[in-house]
DNA sequence: ATAGGGTATGAAACGCGTTTCATAGCAAGG
DNA sequence: CCTTGCTATGAAACGCGTTTCATACCCTAT
């Protein structure tokens, strides 16, 4: 294939002019641009990007590690990503690391090698030190709503909304809650517990481990939990579920098997999907997409910062 | 940052000696090995990869072009994607496109530019000549179920499907037959069409137009139509609906309604997606994690071939 | 008339790892 | 003793676009 050296032979210029040409530089006068249009023409050149992006440094290119993407969480995410990255011009590469801490490390190495100009964690598996030590080599933004001093987090304030989804249970009357947890996310989980902690120790009421469902990240598991639910001595009157998913499961399972729902239990999912409104889920609505815009944002600044996004109840009627 | 070059005279050794270290030839005495190895790491060394991806010439790279990500459709395609992708030590690059033919020429270009070493198109707004356009600068596999004489597509067999679902209405007595299409796949929505008009016909039925319903993704999208179906002066008495989503969504809608699914109007949906289940929804269960993965097998084949997944009927109590 | 500043252009260096080719030592085969 | 044929190693070329720096012309301001 022809190279930007054939192209000024061809044309009768210097390399630099080709150069200049391709990347729209004033100073060239109408006449070479043309002899170098003309010459590109007639070779079929084209620029190897790869030797663009040795040359400047930079590809234009943004790692995304995530889990695993078939899973609304994420992929309303990676939506918002997707369409942040499309609006400043960057592409998406894409590391399924499946909470495994070595496909984490070679999104991370990706950074180091120059592969990505910055990362994305949407939930992370390695310690903050592993991801620590990569920050001298590109922004790096993680999908947490930590407060990590050294490492800036973009997500949904998981804390205070598990706090408020308490809170409202509570102000209903309710004083037996359990609640779901999904393993995907190490850190909101904690965050989502001891939110949950701290208000049942509010309302005076002890830690039940068997109304904490555990591994609950899609509709099948909201289906296992419901009748893992109905086969407990003592019922709790009101569950947090981990998501709209788990939730829908839940309901249609629970409401298969007799259980009224918000009568026998009420529930509260989060997310805000599709699925909560076409099954009148109450919720915690949080802005996904605003969220995956917002680290695409982030990550394209030299010094990227944290930010918290607000969630809202939604009231429908599993409550 | 450190440079092979500078390895090199650390460790007083030729640059190529380097490489071979890196690259682990054979040929390298342990003695200069070790050399080199501890040049390495004094000097922080690690390897810039846009200079191995100039000097190869390939990049290790799967371009992946899809509409949208965050439809069930897509992500578990990309979810078979990623996990063979994993396997066979690629990485994806991803072009959203929504179904912008612009969007999708950037995917194309970049094949074309060798950001990637094969393109994969989920769903084409543009047309066959594009495509073909780009082949020779690298393998191109598309998620159609086209028999292209030049382009290789591998998909579930959306026409024979389809049909397979009109004759499994047909056979279940129904003669007054709607469907769902979404926007999403203008060829295997064609494919659907087709079926669908050959079956009518075959039962000597007319086509109706008020009983084809487009625009058909997402769960609200199944609402909709449960309220556009409601408000037919004559009603078909079975539906095939786009997918999973969609049936699940015109379901509970038609059940608020009070319209009985499926004495009132059997519905079949397509994917077998865990909402499938959990609805109680007959389906035709289409294999795309399978297709996924096949999809990087083929790309990543210097030659790739055609090939077509089975679908299969999954009974539950919505027909 | 001259200094200053913008316009225009090209040679060469730069970013950096891989690969080809030449060279040389050494052991096995004849 | 000589030819093969490995094993080892390095110089130089290669892949290819960008950028720096030097040069030169021309116009305006002093």
């Amino acid at each position: 294939m022809a190279n930007i050296r054939d192209v000024a032979k061809q044309a009768g210029v210097s390399v630099t002019t080709v150069s200049r040409v391709l990347n729209d530089h004033p100073y060239v006068t109408e006449e070479k641009r043309l002899a170098v249009e003309k010459a590109m023409e007639e070779l079929g050149y084209y620029q190897n990007i790869n030797a663009i992006h040795l040359s400047k440094g930079e590809t234009r290119l943004i790692g995304v590690a995530v889990p695993f993407i078939n899973h609304s969480y994420f992929s309303t995410l990676l939506n918002g990503i997707a369409d942040q990255a499309l609006v400043r011009d960057y592409n998406l590469v894409f590391y399924q690391t499946n909470y495994q801490e070595q496909e984490e490390r070679k999104a991370l190495e990706a950074l180091k090698r120059k592969q990505v100009d910055g990362l994305l964690i949407l939930s992370r598996a390695s310690g903050w030190e592993a991801v620590d030590e990569y920050q001298e080599f590109g922004p790096i933004v993680v999908c947490e709503s930590s407060n990590h001093t050294r490492i800036p987090c973009v997500s949904v304030d998981h804390y205070e909304a598990f706090r408020f989804g308490m809170r409202y249970m509570i102000q209903k009357g309710h004083r037996h809650i359990g609640y779901c947890i999904g393993r995907m996310n190490g850190t909101n989980s904690n965050l989502r517990e001891m939110a949950y902690c701290e208000e049942l120790e509010f309302i005076e009421e002890p830690y039940r481990k068997d109304w904490v469902f555990n591994n609950c990240l899609t509709i099948e598991d909201g289906k296992r939990v419901a009748n893992e639910y109905m086969s407990l001595e003592e019922r709790p009157s009101a569950l947090l579920i981990t998501s709209d998913q788990v939730a829908a499961g839940f309901r249609m399972e629970a409401e298969k098997q007799g259980i009224r729902v918000p009568a026998d239990v009420a529930i509260l999912g989060f997310d805000n999907h599709p699925i909560a409104e076409a099954l009148d889920l109450t919720t915690i609505e949080l802005p996904l997409h605003e969220v995956g815009m917002s680290l695409v944002e982030k990550v394209s600044s030299k010094n990227p910062t944290s930010a918290i996004y607000p969630f809202e109840l939604v009231e429908r009627g599993s409550v």
